[in-house]
DNA sequence: AGGGTATGTCATCCT
DNA sequence: AGAGGATGACATACC
């Protein structure tokens, strides 16, 4: 886990995706194979160090009480009990990322710094807190009756504690986040500190087999290292690191399963966004799931399905209303994921175009000096989980940003870690493991790292034009719309009148990425037709002026051949008019019957047809005065 | 490799 | 004011 230098990078890997394996196994086999890791719950982010930390003091019992503590309040039951006056856990060295610098190596511990210490709380700083987060939140959602559920399955002996703790947490779901995060922080402390061992783990699986649910299906005491095992050294804590982690991961998998419907076409209230709200779902969201020491295909729903069946029985409007619109468009593209035929890669190459003006460039910031070239064969995942790319993990890369998690209008809230260039490499290290374990993907074969990757706008745009296999048949459109389960085709979208549409857009209950999107389709459609026939008619122009240019030119040498011939009709003319003359003047005698010099005489027409021999310098003054008065008028 | 073509898209102007 | 048409410009895939 160290060595993948991610646990606050995988945050930025969304791990919904994980949950979208369609081979997924049972609740009871996640059970089962925690079982065989010999670990009851894998501490992840935080609780790494707080574990470590104990262990490293050679407080067995301070480890103990802390897996307890956790995994009690993880079924809604109780967690550690919290006395007054704690400090933050940070204080003193106290910080659960500083606590990790000894176990961990140094390049997980770099990487530490790059996430929000305001998100530390979020980020699930420990086992604990993650799963009071799960608790408090559901408690957020029906307080009495999960309380009532979680009083009757607690132990006669343990109840006053529970209750108290219960009354704890149920405090810090009613305080605002800091007051809650300030609380746990309280909380974790005294697990720092020892001071908490109310419980252990003989307490909390006597709870736990209390569930109906057979949350420990199949497991026994036996199988669960103790904490003298836990205290043996490093080994043992690392385990718990692995396991501990996959547990809490499954939070995603439970709000997936409770908010997300296959087709969801919600009318969301931008006045009930509440960013406190969407608190639980930000650390649910953003948490880190380390994918080699994530169980094949696991899934905790059933572990959580108290909190699950609960809130099942609420609307999903009831829910929605409680989340952030940001949230929601993850979960709503997360929706997607459920449905066949979904090819997470293409909506995160849909939707992570920074031309689009729909609201779907996912990321407008994306540093394209992170992102890594996919290979053409297929950076496409086609295995049907989000941001889980099997042989191109640089693609991965992006896609766990575009898909699910892509769609960051807040990306610091979603993202544990920044995106700067220092980590990707880690980054890249542990989607590799990711998918290697999730997908049994081939971590060994050639990586395109060091191709830069195509920014997804313009290339993916052009590139849908040309479509590769079945699915790519689709218009880039049609592939959006249908990701994002938009109810009509894109050519209803683009063809119907502006009355039936607006009245359509109102019609449905669509979210506003929806509305954007179908707005984009229509106007990119009606656009696409403009420029065809535009096109077409510069087409038609250009041809239309080609002809005329043939019919102009053709016309030219008719009037060339028809000016050829006048100028011979006027030559033998001319020629007949000269001939014409000398026959006359050869005739003609003046009145010493000598013969008249033509170049002396000409003939003149008068206008009542007689001819007069005129002497050409007559002629000549004549048509001067002629053109006198011609000017004169 | 470079030029030409086809196409989608955007920006902008106009109706 | 908004929708849509028209069109120049740009980018990209393909030949």
């Amino acid at each position: 886990f160290s060595a993948s230098g991610g646990w606050g990078r995988a945050g930025h890997l969304h791990p919904k995706g994980r949950e979208l394996d369609p081979a997924a196994p049972p609740e009871g086999q996640l059970l089962r194979e925690v079982r065989a890791l010999g670990v009851p719950f894998v501490p992840r982010t935080s609780v790494d160090a707080w574990l470590v930390h104990s262990v490293a003091a050679g407080s067995a019992d301070e480890a103990h009480g802390l897996l307890g503590a956790a995994a009690a309040s993880s079924t809604g039951g109780a967690g550690a009990s919290v006395d007054g006056g704690s400090q933050a856990v940070q204080g003193g060295g106290g910080d659960p990322r500083a606590a990790r610098s000894g176990p961990l190596d140094a390049g997980e511990e770099e990487k530490a710094p790059a996430e929000p210490t305001a998100q530390v709380p979020d980020a699930g700083g420990c086992a604990s807190e993650e799963n009071e987060v799960l608790t408090e939140k559901h408690e957020a959602v029906d307080h009495s009756s999960q309380h009532e559920e979680n009083e009757e399955r607690v132990s006669a002996q343990k109840e006053n504690s529970l209750q108290q703790n219960n009354d704890d947490e149920n405090k810090i779901a009613e305080k605002p986040d800091c007051e809650a995060e300030k609380t746990t922080e309280c909380r974790n402390e005294r697990h720092l500190n020892g001071t908490d061992t109310s419980f252990s783990l003989e307490d909390l699986f006597q709870l736990l087999s209390s569930q109906p649910e057979n949350l420990l299906e199949g497991i026994s005491l036996g199988d669960i290292p103790l904490p003298g095992s836990i205290s043996d050294g490093m080994n043992s804590s690392a385990h718990y690191h692995v396991n501990f982690s996959q547990a809490i991961s499954q939070d995603v998998n439970l709000h997936e399963a409770i908010l997300l419907c296959p087709n969801n076409t919600f009318r969301r209230d931008p006045t009930a966004r509440t960013s406190q709200s969407q608190e639980p779902f930000l650390q649910l969201n953003s948490h880190t799931t380390n994918p080699e020491q994530t169980l094949p295909g696991t899934n905790l729903t059933g572990f959580l399905s108290p909190v699950d069946n609960h809130m099942r029985n609420l609307t999903s409007q009831d829910l929605l209303y409680d989340l952030d619109i940001n949230i929601f468009d993850e979960i709503n593209l997360m929706s997607l994921a459920t449905e066949d035929n979904f090819d997470p890669i293409d909506v995160s190459q849909l939707f992570d175009e920074p031309d689009s003006d729909s609201g779907l460039s996912l990321d407008s910031s994306h540093n394209s000096t992170s992102v890594i070239k996919s290979n053409s064969s297929h950076s496409v995942c086609d295995d049907g989980a989000i941001g889980y790319c099997t042989d191109h993990e640089s693609s991965s890369h992006h896609d766990l940003e575009g898909a699910v998690g892509g769609y960051h209008p807040e990306p610091s809230k979603l993202c544990h870690l920044d995106q700067s260039d220092s980590d990707f490499h880690g980054d890249l290290t542990f989607q590799h493991v990711f998918h290697n374990h999730t997908y049994h993907l081939q971590p060994s074969a050639p990586e395109s790292t060091s191709e830069p990757f195509p920014w997804p706008g313009k290339s993916q745009k052009i590139r849908s034009r040309y479509p590769e296999d079945t699915d790519r048949n689709l218009s880039r459109d049609e592939q959006r719309a249908k990701a994002l389960h938009i109810p009509f085709s894109v050519d209803e979208i683009v063809g119907m009148p502006v009355d039936s549409f607006n009245s359509m857009l109102s019609r449905y209950y669509l979210t506003d990425l929806q509305v954007s999107l179908i707005r984009d389709i229509r106007r990119r459609g009606k656009n696409k037709v403009a420029a065809q026939n535009c096109r077409k008619r510069k087409l038609d122009i250009i041809l239309n002026l080609e002809d005329d240019v043939c019919n102009l030119q053709a016309k030219k040498e008719t009037l060339k051949r028809e000016q050829a011939q006048c100028n011979k009709a006027i030559n033998i003319m001319k020629q007949k008019l000269h001939d014409l003359y000398h026959d006359i003047f050869s005739r003609l005698r003046d009145d010493q019957g000598r013969p008249v010099n033509p170049n002396h005489y000409a003939l003149q027409c008068t206008h009542d047809g007689s001819i007069l021999i005129v002497p050409k310098e007559l002629v000549a003054s004549g048509h001067k005065k002629e053109t006198q008065k011609g000017k004169r008028k």
